[in-house]
Order: C-alpha cells, then sequence, then structure tokens
DNA sequence: TTGATAGGTTCCATATGGAG
DNA sequence: CTCCATATGGAACCTATCAA
C-alpha cells in the first residue's frame, strides 16, 4: 500500500500535471514495462533483456528530443528501482542511488544505455530473483523430505503438506518434480519400500503389521504393490533374505 | 485454475497351505 | 475341519500430475 501510494505521487500525478501544462510530451511504454517487470519477477532473463530492447526502442522513436529521451529513462529508471525495493532487492548503496539519475546524463547512445539498464539492474535483478527462487525450492523440497522420512508412519498427502507450508499442492508438486526428478507420491512410495524391505530382512514383523504401519489399509494392497515394485512377494523376499 | 488422464488404492471374492 | 496369513484378480474409485 506505501508502494502504491508513492508511485502514484512521483509517477502518475507529475505526469498529469506535466501533460496538462502541456510543456512537453514525454511518451511511455507502459504495456511494455509490465512484460518486462513480470518477466524479471519470472526471473526470465532472455524475455527480459527483450522487453528492455523494445522499451528503449519504444521511448527512442517516441522522444526524439534527447532531453525527453532522458527524462524517459529516468521516469523508467525511478519504476525499475521501485520494483528493486518491492523485490526486497538492494544491489546498490543509497549514496550510489542518488548518483544514478546523474548517470543517466552521461549515457552517450542508446546502445550505451541499454547496457547500462541491462548490466547495471535488470540482469542482477534477474539473476536475484533466480537465486533466490533455487534456494527457495532446494529448501521447499528439503522440507518435504524431511517430514517424509520422520512421518512415513502416519498418513502422508501432498495436500496435507502443503497446508502445513503454506503452499498450492500443485505447485509444491512440480517443484519437488524439478528439484528431485522423481513425483512426490513417487517418493513416498520408493521410501517406503525401502522401510518394508529393511524390515522384512531385519525384523519379525508380520507381512500384516508391516503393510500397516505403512498405512496400507490391508495386506493384500501391500503385498500387490511390494510385489509390483520388487518382482517376488514379501513373504519370499523373506525367506530369501533368510537363506542368504 | 481447471479438466483429463494414468496409475495407484480399495473393496470384495476367492485360493492355497500350514497349524491346531 | 477350522482358523489364519498370504496371495491373486477384477471392478470401482481416488488422486497426483500435466497440459491447456
Amino acid at each position: 500500500m506505501k508502494y502504491r501510494l508513492k508511485a502514484e505521487n512521483k509517477s502518475i500525478i507529475f505526469y498529469e500535471d506535466l501533460d496538462q501544462k502541456k510543456t512537453f510530451k514525454t511518451h511511455f511504454p507502459k504495456q511494455l514495462q509490465h512484460e518486462l517487470f513480470d518477466a524479471v519477477k519470472a526471473g526470465d532473463k532472455e524475455k527480459a533483456d527483450k522487453c528492455l530492447h523494445a522499451i528503449l526502442q519504444a521511448i527512442f522513436t517516441q522522444n526524439t528530443n534527447p532531453y525527453q529521451f532522458q527524462i524517459a529513462i529516468a521516469r523508467f529508471l525511478n519504476h525499475v528501482i521501485e520494483l528493486m525495493h518491492v523485490l526486497g532487492i538492494e544491489l546498490f548503496e543509497l549514496e550510489e542511488n542518488k548518483m544514478l539519475y546523474d548517470q543517466i546524463f552521461e549515457l552517450k547512445t542508446f546502445e550505451d544505455t541499454e547496457n547500462w539498464l541491462k548490466n547495471e539492474f535488470i540482469d542482477p535483478m534477474t539473476d536475484k530473483v533466480n537465486a533466490r527462487a533455487d534456494a527457495q525450492y532446494k529448501n521447499i523440497s528439503d522440507n518435504i523430505i524431511h517430514i517424509i522420512h520422520h512421518e512415513f508412519e502416519s498418513e502422508l498427502t501432498l495436500d496435507e503438506i502443503a497446508r502445513r507450508l503454506h503452499y498450492n499442492p500443485n505447485y509444491l508438486s512440480s517443484i519437488f518434480k524439478k528439484e528431485m526428478g522423481i513425483s512426490f507420491s513417487e517418493y513416498v512410495s520408493s521410501y517406503r519400500h525401502h522401510m518394508a524391505k529393511s524390515w522384512l530382512a531385519e525384523t519379525d514383523m508380520a507381512v500384516k503389521d508391516i503393510a500397516e504401519k505403512l498405512k496400507y489399509k490391508n495386506s493384500q494392497n501391500f503385498i500387490r504393490s511390494f510385489k509390483k515394485l520388487e518382482g517376488i512377494t514379501p513373504g519370499n523376499y523373506r525367506q530369501q533374505k533368510r537363506s542368504m
């Protein structure tokens, strides 16, 4: 909300003032900027760079006067910095921040401007978003695995875990797969299978008890899925291990 | 966000074989 | 023979995943 108020003060009101007095006009490609910011938020560097280029192109062709061009760039920079704050990214010290606007007027060519914006802002921001996303994915996956390893003896559903970690189940499913290479349910069943094998080999627990512990509704189901994975039934598996 | 789909789970009926 | 654990098959049902 604060951000919104600030943005309105800086851009909209300011912009309307200028427009009404008709002292000069700066054209500004809002739609493109929106696309650019979405690309940055999504960590899509390629698209971000493409959008940046398109924005500058638009600003450049619509503001023939070099002064207008620089004003438009300053405005754009303003928005970029706001985005940075919204995303919680700190690329510069405060003093540096003030000097940024001076730098605009030292940029001689279109290419200079594009490279400067790209290298100083857009790319680093996109990188940070990506790095953060990676770390977060890793974190979330680790959390899920931790839960699975500790609670495989109780009912485990993606919905329940999603609720606990405050994420959408679909989202969780996709990032888990991205990180681990297998889906949540595959991971859970393979972990349970792993535990079943070690119990069969190392304990005298009855098959039906193992089935119950692993949250199968009845032993038939456990036997069925075990056989599917292992090729032999739990009873046979145990015999085989015993005779070794 | 949604709907379709594939694969997994459950329920029910039934078979086999060992123990009492 | 009866009881129990183990094992299989088929149909209904459910759920995670994926693509749109």
